[in-house]
DNA sequence: GTGGGTACGCACCAAAAAGTGCGTACCCAC
DNA sequence: GTGGGTACGCACTTTTTGGTGCGTACCCAC
């Protein structure tokens, strides 16, 4: 992650955005403005929970998210964008949009999950 | 790199996309429309040979870059973004915005790197 | 009082990614 | 004829990344 020399702009947000999941995680964010840990978690099915706290720790650090600590007993954390995270919003579109067009062109389903736990009873 | 389901359309750009240096190598071939195995090298300094090789192939198979056989003998070989691959102009672009913008923000600096070997003698 | 949810940190191990060095086949300049 | 540039492929090793499982501390529902 610690890259000395940049040859191009786009190395720079390589390596803030380069690492594995961070661009599905912001796009959720953008497009939830604020969510809690076990939010995103769910929305992103196939990432561990390791790889999540890494992840939201990296953005943090570099000023992209923002953590709040909404309750401390049960530990209950939101996360958000912070200006210069929003400021990441046409890579964030653009990645998004690029890939609905891709899915369609190349037959791809994609599934989309619930922020939150289904209420209702089983629904196997 | 095979991701089976997908639940968000930014997982299907980063299964494209989402391999280090890959943004990177698209962006100057966006830039210089053609490039030379060579050239590309000389403007990424610190990807290495095999690295480059590798991103080179994993786009030709996706249908983002095309590969020409310019001169058989000392090979020479030219890259160059496919229609598809043009239609990643608006994340290419975005993300080279927000790097320059980052890089001003953090002072950071970024020193590009001519694609040809210097000509003429010791610029120095 | 027992289990589940919340949001982690830590340690250990497996897997994937990347670096290094060597070989190729040909051309050209010196 | 010797060395350098062109564009790689292959094998081997190292580094990095990610997964798994365990522990925490507290609350709430049953």
């Amino acid at each position: 992650m610690t890259e000395r020399a940049y040859h191009c702009p786009v190395e720079v947000t390589l390596e803030v955005i380069g690492a594995r999941w961070t661009p599905v995680i912001l796009a959720h964010l953008k497009e939830n403005d604020r969510l809690r840990f076990g939010q995103i978690r769910r929305l992103i099915p196939d990432i561990s929970e390791k790889m999540l706290t890494q992840r939201l720790r990296e953005l943090e650090r570099a000023g992209i998210i923002d953590r709040t600590l909404v309750r401390a007993a049960p530990a209950q954390v939101e996360y958000r964008l912070t200006t210069a995270g929003r400021g990441l919003s046409p890579v964030l579109n653009a990645m998004w949009d690029w890939g609905r067009q891709r899915a369609t062109t190349m037959g791809l389903t994609i599934t989309p999950v619930p922020a939150d736990p289904r209420p209702g009873p089983a629904t196997e």
